[in-house]
DNA sequence: TTGTATGCGTTATCAG
DNA sequence: CTGATAACGCATACAA
């Protein structure tokens, strides 16, 4: 085991103060040219870094953010979180941030985990996703000044925080567009019940371009492959049924493809592995970005002090064979 | 922003020294039960949780476990880390430990992670996964006498660590003893150069349950869809073909899934979400309870001090319509 | 059984 | 520009 390099092994190496050394670790500016060198070398010698426990004791920034791991439901749309994370665990790094995973079965779980983390670890801030209308979590931990972005945007009071979103409009909307130059008219949409923002989101991007006689072309159904089916199912069974579908994910996508006949177009949303394989055409975000963008964004707060504004990234549709 | 509640808040709420609150906290039965009670009913209250900072400080111990998270490769094995991950998370909590995640490009950039961890955050174990022979990353930790687990059992050195793994050979085995059961005698393999020790058990599991004649049926690729692909032809296109094969993933299962005729029995390995959309006969491993084992055995070497003995799951065949 | 003193590694304040 | 000193919250010898 290396003995441990603390600052005071660093001054005696370059013959100066612990306190220069901090000095020059925090306020370079404040050292004679030569002295600055000695220590730098001292340290690169020595391969000296501060101690974040000790560190977090005097500053009250422990330099970690927390994100929750969601338990994968069909594994389907899972995959976006998991290069969420990977995405967000890379930029974080450079940034000077470490990730904390924690998990909770609810919103009010996660809300005691909040509690829990900022007592025992002094977290610097959170990444939220999942975020949703009336979302318990941003309110509170907005009452207490704690900072954090959300992925997805404040549905509801607008701009109450930092975050950061995909166009999920623009998303259907292409593929909408796309479906419709490929000489559809009747072009139906498979998407969640009202009341979630990301639904509403992905249904008005598909409303506003598939034309103007639609309204019996939409269903609304909880997430699944099954629910996908059922939903397909039915569109495809009325009078002058739709020619394309719109899914406001792959899974309900899977699940329409598996009942469609060969004419009808298919079009999901994530891009997920299920959707390559099944050679789906899909809507892809660019998770890594919005990841690095969140931490931006909070880095932002964190550091710079700055009010960080909002972002939007725009997805761009993969065009497959099913459509 | 709530008030900073430390031990000597609890102290005065309780009317009692800094000291009995530590020891009701640390050594319980040097403290008469009435105090005792007091104390932590004063906890209670105010809603106190010893600082991680300062208790690190002077214990040494962080309670922060770190785990690489890998980058999605095709997606489709990719479902396994996330799983395994959410499984860690859950379990760690309850035994008092957070989860840290970590990115690297090969195994000396971990290497060097693990250096600046330890140094500045003073972690107390990490979870290794994907070991391979030779591993470097396995004798720097032991070298420096970071406690450590990895899934995935040690190739070449014999129980140098402690150890979660899941037997790969009963996986192919029960695959292949199903496919026998099912009428078929001539049983392929396609699975991954020889050379990895998951690759090398999954492909033992095969040949000692396939039957004597089988060591024309045997091909090695890297993974991939398109690999598969590739195999699954080449083995299919020879005199007197296999009518089933067993794949060491989903990946090339999928592959080889959409080469093969109908007749053509598949059975894959891991039971991600795309096995489960196409009706992929597929090898289950038992992750949430890999990650609940590595961080018991880590726990014990951390909190018990007791040499862990390594464990070894058993894998489940989910049987589908592919084979 | 309870209280007092000290130090973990750092940074901030303040003299020199 | 540099160096001494205190303090962050906790746990551990040690004394009462």
């Amino acid at each position: 085991m290396a003995d441990k390099v603390t600052i005071a092994t660093v001054a005696a190496h370059a013959n100066v103060s612990r306190q220069t050394v901090s000095n020059v670790l925090n306020t370079p500016h404040l050292v004679r040219e030569e002295t600055r060198e000695r220590v730098r070398e001292a340290i690169a010698a020595l391969g000296y870094r501060a101690n974040q426990a000790a560190r977090l004791m005097r500053t009250g920034r422990s330099r970690l953010l927390a994100v929750r791991i969601e338990p994968t439901r069909d594994g389907i749309n899972g995959s976006v979180l998991d290069r969420f994370l990977h995405g967000l665990t890379e930029a974080a790094a450079p940034a000077g941030y470490r990730i904390l995973l924690y998990a909770a079965a609810d919103d009010r779980a996660e809300i005691a985990t909040y509690d829990d983390l900022l007592a025992r670890y002094e977290l610097d801030g959170f990444v939220l996703t999942s975020t949703h209308h009336g979302d318990v979590r941003t309110s509170w931990l907005a009452e207490r000044g704690v900072p954090f972005v959300t992925f997805g945007r404040p549905w509801g009071a607008p701009d109450s925080h930092p975050w950061v979103d995909v166009d999920n409009a623009a998303g259907t909307a292409a593929a909408t567009r796309h479906l419709r130059e490929a000489g559809h008219r009747r072009i139906g949409f498979i998407g969640w019940p009202a009341g979630s923002g990301v639904g509403d989101e992905r249904r008005s991007g598909w409303a506003n371009t598939a034309g103007p006689d639609h309204a019996d072309l939409d269903r609304a159904t909880v997430d699944g492959v099954v629910e996908g089916e059922a939903a397909a199912r039915d569109l495809l069974s009325i009078s002058d049924p739709p020619t394309a579908l719109v899914c406001a994910s792959d899974s309900l996508a899977v699940g329409a493809y598996t009942v469609a006949s060969p004419g009808v177009a298919i079009a999901g949303f994530d891009d997920t592995p299920v959707a390559r394989v099944l050679g789906l055409t899909s809507v892809a975000q660019p998770l890594a970005e919005a990841a690095a963008r969140c931490v931006d964004l909070l880095a932002g707060v964190l550091d710079g002090g700055t009010a960080p504004r909002p972002v939007l990234l725009e997805p761009s549709l993969v065009i497959r064979q099913s459509a």
